[in-house]
DNA sequence: CTGGTTGCAAAATTTTTGCACTGGT
DNA sequence: ACCAGTGCAAAAATTTTGCAACCAG
């Protein structure tokens, strides 16, 4: 697990039981929704309220410790801030795979922005489709 | 300006003014939250409501006319289905740009969900930056 | 201590739904 | 004439806000 404590004191936010929490969801959970990371906080921490769970999310993405994943048709997730990767996102089952890789796309990303006069801070890459274990529920 | 008759009698759409607004207005300015639309399509169609938005919106995606742009830490886009292109979203100005050429970053992601046994179906690419009339805004 | 943080309840916003009426085909 | 489509108003869902109590530093 990784550091939090310093994580949060970095960017000068408290350490909390609520905090903690959610850091320790989104780790272990890879890619939540608001409402994902609520259901599953609550289990540890029964009192928590989902206000809380808004203000922390909208406050650590701002401080870049969380990462908003928005994808088409769904709720936007979120994931811990982490080296470039691509989302392979499952239509099926809305999962979220990470994949690392980002370099050779990068360079392409790199030369179409410069022709552009586009000064580039962030990449995106979702690839839609249907994860293993999907296609095997639908054709067994 | 395209045969949008055609489009929305090909996908069993009835052809309404209400209909034929907002796809014109979309294909004019490019890419367009709800809002966005509901405020220009009520300018030559008062009489028009947000749930009529909404209907035809969820309507038109569902039916591959229309494709959804969802974008980080902002309400999602909407865009007229056209050729594989990558989006340069300012993040000042919420301005969304296509830029064509997804070739060469085609095959890495092939290659890429090759591996992993996962069913490629739709590839969304958005580059966060600065555009160059807010770059000169700032620094003019 | 003390300012940031929480939880609650209320407000604001956004999106969906039901239904009578309208208008395309 | 039929039934998809519209508009309205109400309901549901989502997100934000204000504030008193609380607690990490």
């Amino acid at each position: 697990m990784r550091d939090y404590v310093g994580l949060l004191k970095e960017n000068g936010l408290k350490v909390t039981f609520q905090r903690m929490n959610i850091l320790e969801t989104i780790e272990k959970n890879g890619h939540m929704s608001v409402e994902d990371i609520y259901d599953e906080v609550i289990k540890v921490h029964p009192s928590i309220s989902l206000a809380t769970i808004y203000k922390n999310i909208i406050l650590m993405v701002e401080k870049a410790v969380l990462v908003e994943v928005p994808i088409s048709g769904r709720k936007p997730k979120y994931e811990l801030a982490k080296m470039d990767h691509i989302h392979l996102v499952c239509t099926e089952c809305g999962d979220v795979a990470d994949k690392p890789c980002m370099d050779e796309a990068g360079k392409v990303f790199l030369a179409l922005t410069d022709a552009e006069r586009f000064v580039l801070n962030k990449r995106q890459v979702n690839l839609y489709g249907v994860c293993a274990s999907c296609q095997e529920a639908v054709a067994p």
